[in-house]
DNA sequence: CATCTTTAATGCGATTTTTGCATTAATAAG
DNA sequence: CTTATTAATGCAAAAATCGCATTAAAGATG
């Protein structure tokens, strides 16, 4: 049972003509006719009710003829889709990025993929402290955007751009960036940050930071969320340090002072992942991360 | 893209080996490989990601193994029911019938037919004055009962049986089979009897009934459908002229007396029609006719 | 670091299947 | 009775499929 057999067979269940049915699907007669014969034979029944002038379907043969078109035409279409997943606009891919970057790079990011893909289904996740790498490996997410280098040697992880780190103080606070000299100047201040205990790249990074300067902040108030800590400092409510990517929040309650200091967003995948959305999505994103300048 | 191919493809997708999944299938690894080569070439891209160690699904591939799975399974399903279409246990019947048959023959038919078929769906129609005869050339119908014979080169029409036809008096008529002579007997009762203009066999032979006593009833109420008509008969609103079978009804408040008359009925069907189900039910029907006396 | 093992691809000849031409057989039409 | 139509079939050529043996590449082993 060949689907070459299956559409001979439409074909000569349409026309009830062998010769002409012949012709129309550029085979010989008796090509033809020992197609059908030969599916028969497989079947173990009568297609048709044929004699030397007339030829027609059985009710068997009719009721292939009904359910085989439909399977046919299934085919066809499982195969196009199919296609279109190997061209990569279709299917789903899952990705994990950083809050920091839900201002800036991934809204850029996706306003390309939606429109260059899409039938492509995204799901996004904003994971909190969750390693990037074995969620990669779990299969779970496809993608990981993450502030940390993840090295690994089934995880492919590439730099996507740097971008600095700022102090975040409320737009009447008595330091600018005319007068910004270094973080001792803020030393009593009330900071506003993530727990610094966490184990994520950014709480490493402010531990760093403060260490540096020589001072534990006082905080008063933690959150995971970035912009839950932008809105907290445009209330007077304290002051803090976030990547320059908050600045596209565009809170105009806020001031942005920019540090020494650098975070880098990786871009993060499976190394011989034979999925060619997530080769498309990395290019796309090398390509935006080398003209995005925050 | 042949169906092998793709069963092959989904053995593979499922072990992720060729060797094993060559011995599992029961051809060589170099015929496996060379068969899932050519299906990739057909479809234009590739199934499995593979090096010379490992083995794995596209993105694509994966797509296929879960559409094909079940399209596969679908086209088994399909050629098992048109197998049993082609046994002749499965499919549907359109059946024409004249009302007479539906106390005695009709039931006795059914009770076997749905016993010896289950999966057999049997459409029943009881045409009134309709040509049967046009109704079985126009795929209306696929075997008619009827009451006198078709002749056509087209249809085969076979009588099943004879039954005589009853004069039908209410239980306390003074009619009786004793005393019952001729139908001059009861020339000037009330008939309730379907209307004798109609171009029915029935009809036609009550006209000559009549002709031969030499008489014309009196028709208080006319009725096509015969088991109206008894129980009408069977309030002693008038007296009738049916056929034996309407016994069966086994109304208690009338009585049978059997005339020398005698109708018949008959199976037709049209002539080298290839659906098997109608040769089963020609021949049930047959054995029927042979061993039902009524 | 050299050797062994595993495993998918490939060259090649043998086998099997498929194909089309020409013909046959049966039927309907003129 | 003859002619035309049409599905089946014998046959030889062409194409495909198959499996053996081998290759090539990538771990695994010690």
């Amino acid at each position: 049972m060949t689907i070459q057999q299956i559409k001979y067979f439409l074909e000569l269940s349409n026309g009830l003509h062998f010769w002409k049915t012949a012709e129309k699907v550029s085979i010989s007669q008796s090509t033809l006719s020992r197609q059908i014969q030969s599916l028969e034979d497989e079947l173990g029944f009568q297609l048709f009710e044929r004699d030397k002038r007339n030829v027609k379907l059985t009710a068997a043969g009719k009721f292939l003829q009904d359910h085989w078109t439909t399977s046919i035409n299934e085919l066809d279409r499982i195969y196009k889709q199919a296609q279109k997943i190997d061209i990569g606009t279709l299917g789903t891919i899952s990705i994990a990025y950083p809050g920091s970057i839900s201002f800036g790079f991934l809204p850029s990011l996706m306003n390309i993929l939606t429109t260059e893909m899409p039938d492509l289904k995204i799901e996004l996740t904003e994971p909190i402290d969750i390693n990037h790498e074995s969620l990669l490996l779990n299969y779970h997410i496809d993608i990981s955007l993450s502030r940390d280098e993840i090295l690994s040697p089934t995880i492919v992880s590439k730099r996507l751009y740097s971008e600095s780190v700022c102090l975040v103080v409320p737009i009447n606070h008595w330091v600018t960036e005319e007068n910004f000299t270094d973080l001792t100047m803020v030393q009593n201040e009330n900071f506003i940050i993530s727990p610094l205990q966490n184990k994520t790249y950014f709480s490493t990074l402010l531990r760093g930071i403060f260490n540096t300067n020589g001072f534990n902040p006082k905080t008063t108030i933690e959150s995971d969320f970035g912009n839950v800590i932008l809105n907290l400092v445009a209330k007077d409510l304290g002051i803090s340090i976030l990547p320059y990517s908050f600045q596209f929040a565009k809170n105009p309650n806020v001031r942005f002072i920019e540090l020494t200091e650098k975070v880098d967003l990786y871009m993060n995948w499976r190394r011989n992942d034979p999925n060619k959305i997530v080769k498309r999505i990395v290019n796309y994103s090398e390509v935006l991360g080398e003209t995005y300048i925050p």
